[in-house]
DNA sequence: GGGCAAGTGCAAATCTTTCGCAATTAGTGT
DNA sequence: ACACTAATTGCGAAAGATTTGCACTTGCCC
């Protein structure tokens, strides 16, 4: 499999809890860590809470793996390879539109221009309705 | 004082709590509601964190202040008088820039041209460096 | 196959926010 | 001023999410 290679040449080990989060995060797209492990669970019900934790936030330091906070409060990972993309969530109805990135080039270049400030759009969701 | 009619109005009753909780977060600006309780206690000791949570519950719900999500999770109110204004977070240094709503109209602008969609910038902080 | 550090499972600890409930108190009418 | 009622508070417990300590297991390099 090319996950193996994929997760060694990060400097990971190759476990099967490993491989199987991030599986789950790819199949899934925004999932909240419980719901990932919920995924895990299907193929591994031995799987704890905990290493779900710390395989995402393993992930993320080797840049597999992202998180965004979408809503109130929620984290959700997402994985690297998934199409940049900003989120605009409805406050009313709790639907959540996904803009590409480009549709907001010329604002973060304002910003950019405006403040020196490279903007990361996809890691927050832009509240609104 | 103003502030009695200005909470009489909304519906509230005059608590000292209430006054203060009200009080710290314009002072405070951005501040977490463990923040909010710490300013509080200076000058009211017994106050209960639940009176403050409570309190910045109520306040939001008449219009008083308002929350907003900076940086990783945290909860922030602030005043509602304050002027509105979008959030820069560098996930770098952690840096809060403060950036005039009117600089983000055209951004806003075609989001609601294109998605429909009603923003609102001040909600949520922008990620970036 | 053996050794060792990385990774896992488990349970307990934190942290933040919410809730139930009894005691207190602001605002209203008298 | 006084009593009444509903809003508000304090407090402890509960809930939900994430983290941590530690002993046990397992992948990886030789």
């Amino acid at each position: 499999m090319a996950d193996q290679h994929e997760l060694r040449d990060k400097g990971l080990r190759l476990t099967p809890q490993r491989e199987l989060v991030l599986a789950a995060v790819r199949a899934l797209e925004h999932a909240t860590p419980e719901e990932v492990a919920e995924k895990v669970k299907q193929t591994h019900p031995g799987i704890n809470l905990s290493t779900v934790y710390r395989n995402l936030e393993t992930l993320e330091n080797v840049g597999l793996v992202q998180h965004s906070h979408l809503g109130h409060g929620g984290v959700r990972y997402h994985a690297s390879t998934e199409e940049i993309h900003a989120h605009l969530n409805c406050e009313s109805c709790g639907t959540i539109i996904e803009v590409p990135i480009d549709a907001t080039a010329s604002f973060t270049q304002s910003l950019l221009d405006g403040y020196g400030f490279h903007t990361d759009l996809a890691h927050l969701a832009i509240a609104g309705r």
